[in-house]
This record gives C-alpha cells, sequence and structure tokens, in this order.
DNA sequence: AACGTTGTAGGCAACGTTGTAAGAGGTTGG
DNA sequence: CCAACCTCTTACAACGTTGCCTACAACGTT
C-alpha cells in the first residue's frame, strides 16, 4: 500500500505537520530533523496524494490539452510542444480528444474534467463563440482559431493573410487556374472559413477570377477526405493547374489523388498546403506549405493560462499572435512549374 | 465559482448526503425529491469535484496512457484507441511522453503521476524488467514489449513472427540483397532486437546469408533517421534490391532517399516498413507492411486494467496476444518487383 | 530584568465527497 | 391501536493534505 504523511511521522518521530513542511520545502526545520524525515521518506518510498492536496490548495498541477483528433499529425506534433512546455512549468498535461464535434466541444469546455485541472488548452474545430459564454470552469486558452471575440485568451495565427501568401506564391509561379480543397460549412470549422477568405483576396487581388466550380469541400481534413476531393476535381473537368489545399493531410491526398491520374507535381499541377507537418518534408514530392510556429503557439499558450492562475482570473482576454514562415519545397518547384 | 453538494441542497432543501445519494444514483429516493435535486443541480451547473470523490473512494475515474513520443503516427494512433477504449469504462486519459528516455520510463511507471491515477497504459521502449520491480504505484499493463517476464500485465505482438513473415514476402518475390534498417542497442528497444532476429530467422530458413553489411542501425526511428540510413546504405555500395525498415516512419524515410538516388521502389529496390500507420496507405508508392491490430490492442489493455483495478491485485500477470496482418501494398508490387 | 525577535515544531480545522448507521415518517399486520 | 416494518432522509466521520495559529526555546536588545 501506499504510505501517507502520518506514516512518514511515525518513523521519524515528528508529527504530520513537519513532514508535510519538509515535503514543501518550508525553511524552519532544523537540518537533523529534515534529514530525519528525507530518510523516512526515502525509506517509505512516500509520495504525496495528489487529490487530497489538491482538495486542501485548489491546484493540481494539471492541465488539459484538448485537440480534435491526436492522428492527425499537426495536432500530434503541437501536443508534443505543448507537454514540453507545460513542464517547464511543472504541470502534467492530460489531453483530450474532441473528435471535431461541437457537443463533444462543448462539454469539454464546459469542463467535462473538472476540478481536477488547473486550467485547459483548447484547440476547437466546431465551437462558436456562443458555446463560451458564461462558463465557470478552469481558466482556457484557445488556440490557433478565431472564435470571433469569445471571453477567453487566444493564441492565433493570421489565417487570412497566411492563406493569402501561400495563394500569391502560387500566381507569381504563373499559375491562373488554382483551386480550393478543405472548405466547410460556416458552422464545422473558423480555420476553413478564414483560409477561403485568403485564398479569395489573393485571387481578387491578383485579378483573377474566384470560381465556385475550383472550390472543393472537405468535412474532414485526413488524407482520403483530400485525395476523394482531388478526384472529384479531376473528374469535373475543371482542369485546375494548381491546388491550395488547406491543411497537409488533405494535400498528401491530393498529391497521391493527382499521382494516380498520372499528372505530375508540380509539373502539370503545383499543390500547397498548410501546417508543415513532417511528412511533408519527406513526401515524394516534398510540400510546399505554411508553416505555423508550433513551438511559439504552445508556449504562449502555456504562459497565458500561467498568467491566468497567477493573477487575476477576471483580467480581460487576451489574444497573442504566433508567427508562420511560407516554406516554399517541391511542389511548386519553379523549375518544374506551370 | 464553482458550486458544491452543499449549494445543491441548500437550494434543494434537502440534505447533503441526499444530493450526493441523486447524483450517484441510489435507487431510494422519493421521485419528487429526486425533481428538486435535479432541478437544483442544472440551475447550479453543479459538477461533482473529482478530487474530493477520489479522496474519498479511492478511485478518480482516470488512467494514464504513457508513449515515447505522440508525433510519431503509430503512437497518436494507439493514443486514439486507447481514449476509445476506455471512453467505454468511463475513463479519462491522461496521456504521457516518456520521449523514449529510460530516466522518463523509470519515473512514470513508479509513478509520477501518483494517486491522480487508477492505472497505467505503457509502452516502454528502453526500460528492463529489472526497472519494473518492486514498484507499488496504481496497476500497469505493458504495451508491445515483450520486456522479459516483469511482473506487470502485457498485450504483445509476436514481433518476432512477425518480421520473419514480412521478410519472407521479400525473399519470395525473388529478392536476395534484403538490406535492414532501424537496429538499435540491446538497451535502446527490444522491439530492435525482436524485429532483427525475425529478419535473420527468415533469411536463414531461406539460406541467405546475413550480412552484417546489410543491416543499418537508427537511433530513433523517425523519417529522417530512415533517410539517413538508407543513403548510408546507397553510399557504402552494399547494393541492396529489398529493404525492411523496422517501422513505416524508418520506411518513408528511406522511400525518399530512394527517390533522391533517382532509384524507383519497387522496380529497383522493394521496400517494407511496420506498423500500418495511415501516411502508408498514401505515400508514392503506398507502402507495404505488417499491421498490427491497433484497435484490439487498444482494447485488451484497458480490459486487462479494468480486470486488474476491479479484481485481484496480486493475481500473477497475464500477457494477451494481438494478431496482425501482413499488408501488401505498391511498394513491394510483384509486376514491378525484381 | 523585561521585552521583542527569530527559529522550530505541532494542534486543529477545513477542503468536498461518500459510507455507515441511525433517525424520521409512513404503512402494514395482528 | 400498537408494534414491526418499510422507505426515505439525515448526521457524522473519515479520506490525506496544508494554512493558520499557538507554544516554546534561544537569542539579542533596551
Amino acid at each position: 500500500m501506499r504510505h501517507r504523511l502520518k506514516d512518514v511521522a511515525e518513523r521519524a518521530g515528528v508529527s504530520v505537520k513537519t513532514v508535510s513542511n519538509v515535503v514543501n520545502g518550508y525553511v524552519h526545520v532544523r537540518p537533523d530533523t529534515r534529514a530525519r524525515v528525507e530518510q523516512a521518506v526515502a525509506e517509505l518510498n512516500y509520495r504525496p496524494n495528489l487529490s487530497a492536496r489538491h482538495l486542501r490548495k485548489g491546484r493540481t498541477g494539471v492541465i488539459a490539452l484538448a485537440v480534435p483528433e491526436l492522428d492527425i499529425p499537426y495536432f500530434a506534433e503541437l501536443a508534443r510542444h505543448v507537454v514540453t512546455a507545460a513542464a517547464d512549468y511543472g504541470w502534467t498535461v492530460l489531453i483530450d480528444q474532441t473528435g471535431g464535434r461541437r457537443e463533444q466541444e462543448r462539454v469539454v469546455a464546459s469542463g467535462i474534467t473538472d476540478h481536477l485541472i488547473d486550467g485547459l488548452i483548447f484547440s476547437p474545430l466546431a465551437l462558436t463563440a456562443e458555446d463560451l459564454t458564461g462558463l465557470d470552469g478552469a481558466p482556457m486558452v484557445l488556440l490557433g482559431e478565431r472564435v470571433d471575440h469569445g471571453p477567453a485568451d487566444r493564441v492565433v495565427i493570421d489565417n487570412v493573410a497566411a492563406a493569402r501568401e501561400i495563394t500569391n506564391h502560387l500566381i507569381q509561379l504563373g499559375h491562373r487556374r488554382i483551386a480550393a480543397i478543405g472548405s466547410q460549412r460556416t458552422d464545422e470549422g473558423a480555420s476553413a472559413r478564414l483560409r477561403l477568405a485568403g485564398y479569395a483576396d489573393a485571387l481578387r487581388a491578383a485579378g483573377l477570377d474566384f470560381d465556385e466550380a475550383l472550390v472543393a469541400p472537405a468535412s474532414a481534413w485526413h488524407r482520403a477526405d483530400g485525395a476523394a476531393a482531388m478526384r472529384g476535381l479531376l473528374t469535373s473537368g475543371v482542369r485546375p493547374d494548381a491546388v491550395f489545399c488547406f491543411n497537409d493531410t488533405l494535400a498528401l491526398g491530393a498529391l497521391r489523388a493527382l499521382h494516380e491520374a498520372g499528372l505530375r507535381v508540380p509539373g502539370d499541377v503545383a499543390v500547397v498546403g498548410f501546417d508543415d507537418i513532417e511528412d511533408g518534408r519527406f513526401s515524394i514530392p516534398t510540400l510546399s506549405t505554411i508553416a505555423p510556429d508550433k513551438e511559439r503557439i504552445a508556449r504562449l499558450a502555456v504562459e497565458l493560462l500561467a498568467n491566468r492562475l497567477d493573477g487575476d482570473r477576471a483580467a480581460p482576454a487576451r489574444e497573442l499572435s504566433a508567427p508562420y514562415r511560407l516554406e516554399i519545397r517541391e511542389s511548386t518547384h519553379r523549375a518544374a512549374g506551370g
């Protein structure tokens, strides 16, 4: 069985409170008392009961990270960075999957993990601002989306500008019929809406038509969805000379579909993605993409949470912006481009 | 602020314990009392404090899953299945990353997460049996490796047989100079040792020489390591006609290196992996691999943990085996094969 | 000599929950 | 009409921890 403060206290011949003081690093303990207690702690392999500590102190040292799906590489990479950043604060990270379903996201946001966690870092797909009003749970930091001016702290990247920039990259390479893969119904995802807006902006600025037939929806953003959307574009006869996929997994699926159709990338069709997942650095061809600074996103999120926990919980929500880079790789190489 | 049983009780005009009874589904509560309590619960948005409940009941409803790295897709996919399987038991899953470092794994195994969790599902890379002796933490289930006869429950797949089978597949396609990528020092990983053994078995059974020069080490199993190992094999002049990579990410890296060297897969060199991650179904070419039944692995692990929690904690450790399939795709297609 | 200061140790209560046991109120059977 | 039994509700204690307060000793200061 696990031992308690009481067991350690009896073994060291001191009171429970003194053991607690030693364990918590209280300074006014005589060196020999401290030594006796520490020896007893070691002998019994004592470790504090976090639930009891939490009940008493109101802090668990555990934060939650809620993402749509872990096997979307972008979220897995993000999760790794959050875990690393949280470790600097001595926090453990509990990872939750919402499946991107609004209902489940609402449950998470309203605190399914309850009093077990001190705070929540949350990457919503489908959640809307009204889902977040009047929540009384643990402090929350939202990631990567601009759920319009909800009441929570946020770390965002400028999706519109990034999408505009990568679309521009395609335009400057001489592409004129640029397809987009990944559009969604408004209530499904803010990312899709923003990236589509950036895409449309860039076309307009270049004097190109926005052609509905070139925009392919994808309700989920997996490889299979990207492949299916690409096949759909190819068979519909719209003949794009470039494709902007709203994330990298969609783009990898599109690459596959283009390969199956006997089209060369970038020779016949250029392809770009969004997220800079590791796969895209090793795919054939390697994938041009928008690379958000995931490490920075994670660190900013953890810092926001730390400030909220230590500081004023009623202070106005803050929004921090993380940088991104345009990462040009083989899938848009000029040498082979249109 | 969060509300407590006491607040609900006052609002409903009953005692704290009656509210507790209603919340816990105790049957002997008059319908009108129950209704009043439920209304108060709803109005106050009451949710129980899990730390307090745990302190009282000794269960948190949280289990931990410890894996080396989340952005290795195999572990991300596994994590998803564990979360799903655990949900059937009403458990939340806390995910921990060990980085595959033995020190960190030892900390996790000895219970860093302490009393916060009811049990642990653990996929160790570097841990040895002796690290597991004499642990008094929460019940533990080991995944995927055969840490030789430690004291814990296990779910394994037969790595040796699977490696033998996929090597055999290459041999039957006519390949004779089959390289292996991913060998490691003994203390780094049991998987590497077992898969290498299966590879050697198959060669021996077919009367082929085991050539040290064809075995390339990879201390980590990321794409970059696979690419580097493949480049090493190519420049060393050993001229393999097939490559068995000890996991799929290594194989994806190898595909990349072969592509850069101007070699066709499977035309010039056949490639196989291990794990059946999603990427391998969309890579160019698609990747032949061993497909462990991850969903089953996860479910068995959760069941073992459930049995241990509800049953005899001192019962002898059990070992369950999960099935795997040989998944043949383009990277070893006979039509284009050697 | 009286006093405050500092260092050290421990007693007590409380965090929010639930198990136990007992109490309050109603119903049934003799 | 009372005893015996239900059904429903409640008071109390306990889970392991730490914050607050007090106790006392050993100083140094006036």
